[in-house]
DNA sequence: ACAATTTTGAAACGAATGATTCCTTTTGCA
DNA sequence: TGCAAAAGGAATCATTCGTTTCAAAATTGT
């Protein structure tokens, strides 16, 4: 909460700043992770600029010392939120600290797993995927059993922007019918991990058979999926617990969801503004007090 | 990846290291975001040892310097790792860089999620809405829309090792049936995001009208879920495009179930091991080679 | 064009850092 | 009990840190 804020205030004052403070808080803004972890001088100097300038840079923006400056880019990186380890200790006192280390294995494993799935897979992996996807004439998207909402969350947000998505659900058992009409224009996006759905093998078998391309979520590049798909996104989904962690899986989901909104421009825009105000025309929002005539509640950005 | 097995090696050879040694070991392996951010002579006074020791640790596993010790630490922290921003560089002269910072936005809003999501709710919190759970006589999931997937992983997850969960999905438009016979044994765990689904919030006020317990997790504490729910999960869901970010909800998730299963003990993992056994004889796994005799392939840990 | 002001870079300072050395204390074993 | 070995602590070292000071350079206004 408070990084955020703080790097706002330093890009909203950026334009005022001179020539060489803002060398400095563009190199302050694109790489806060080095703030957090390298020595002023050493900062400096990968900027190109003059200690005196960092110190400077800190006190024009009212730290008294560059170690104040440089705090909330450091809080930002802890995985533990400051005097939590207090509370796990005087826990771990009491007997509880099983259940006290498995909830900060849980989150640390969850943070782990996004780091490692945005380090894997480059940028251009994500943006080739992304091209696939809005290219096709239809989407098909298959994720079974514990990965189901991977391919739930993909179609819904999706279809938000495009209607031409299917999301496969085997309901009924009618996996196979949803697929007959699957053509060479046409995508299927398949999520899947180690063990791996048979079904979810078998329909990337069968799209790539009818001249499809694929597009891969899975772990490992030797996944079943992978030796069919045009385009294989490795996402990791380390647990401590028995489940596979889906975290990972879903952001990187986000991801392709964002990059296709930004390419589908101003037309996706406004498909989703149609969406929600089709959503409100049927009252699937709740409202504050449904019985007077009020304004919607404000959607939250 | 080079943490984890740093760290794991400072673990087994702990029983053998000397008492002091074992002080300085024990600190770091409880505080690793210190150890990236700190000084070492801050970290051993925190410690409680003497600075010396704490470069004969580093030694100890094989560091000629502390530096050196410490990197594995300080990596683990990163958001992007090294290397990644010198081809955003490169990217933007090339005049993609609105989409390679959306890449590094949709990152960070993500981590930052998680983070504030554990900050923002006590182990205790987690603790008490598990336990609510685990007591139950029935629970009910319902989350609509954009948070189906949270629902979704909760029921098919907890479903593993116990078998009194209902996943309300109004499919048919049944919705209200599902609910019919809620008592007040009955629990309702319900998730829902601004702008709050009508028929979620209808849900929990009818749980709470016939006596149950509600478990909420939502994005405010003024949220209509919240006013009638005995336990409150407050979950981020900042996102750098239009849809809500449900990474940090569906890990929020899975931090319950972990808790559930642990208090479950012996019982849940031997329901666990009978729903996978279950799911092979059903044969819903693939085989790498389904024509001969294989043995399955082994389950990812 | 010149003076006033701001911006920038170089040099130097004290403080803190990681590392080393040396000596005391503790431990293990005969 | 005595002794050798291991472990821990204190003092000290060179280095690097963040910071300050001051002069040069650049910018601004007149």
């Amino acid at each position: 909460m408070e990084f955020a804020t703080f790097t706002k205030r330093i890009a909203d004052a950026f334009p005022d700043l001179s020539p060489q403070l803002q060398v400095a808080a563009r190199h302050v803004l694109d790489r806060p992770d080095d703030v957090a972890l390298m020595s002023m001088r050493a900062l400096a100097a990968s900027a190109g600029i003059h200690p005196s300038t960092m110190v400077r840079l800190a006190k024009a923006f009212g730290c008294d010392s560059y170690k104040k400056f440089r705090t909330p880019f450091q809080e930002r990186l802890r995985v533990l939120p400051k005097g939590y380890l207090a509370r796990a200790r005087s826990l771990q006192e009491r007997g509880t600290e099983g259940e006290e280390t498995l909830t900060q294995e849980v989150l640390s494993a969850n943070l782990a797993n996004l780091r490692d799935t945005f380090s894997i897979n480059s940028f251009e992996k994500f943006e080739a995927s992304a091209q696939a996807i809005s290219n096709a004439r239809r989407v098909y998207v298959v994720g079974m059993r514990g990965v189901f909402p991977v391919a739930y969350f993909f179609h819904y947000t999706y279809s938000m922007f495009r209607d031409n998505a299917v999301l496969l659900d085997s309901r009924g058992g009618a996996f196979s019918d949803d697929l007959r009409h699957f053509g060479k224009d046409d995508v299927i996006f398949a999520i899947s991990f180690a063990p791996y759905t048979f079904e979810t093998v078998r329909a990337v078998e069968f799209a790539c058979e009818h001249g499809g391309t694929a597009i891969a979520m899975t772990d490992s590049p030797v996944s079943p999926l992978a030796k069919n798909a045009e385009h294989v996104l490795i996402v990791k989904n380390e647990s401590p617990s028995f489940y596979h962690s889906v975290a990972a899986a879903v952001t990187a989901t986000e991801e392709l969801i964002a990059l296709m909104m930004v390419e589908g421009g101003q037309q996706a825009l406004k498909s989703i503004e149609e969406s929600e105000q089709q959503l409100e025309g049927f009252q699937a929002y709740w409202r504050q007090n449904p019985k007077k005539k009020n304004k919607p509640r404000k959607r939250k950005s």
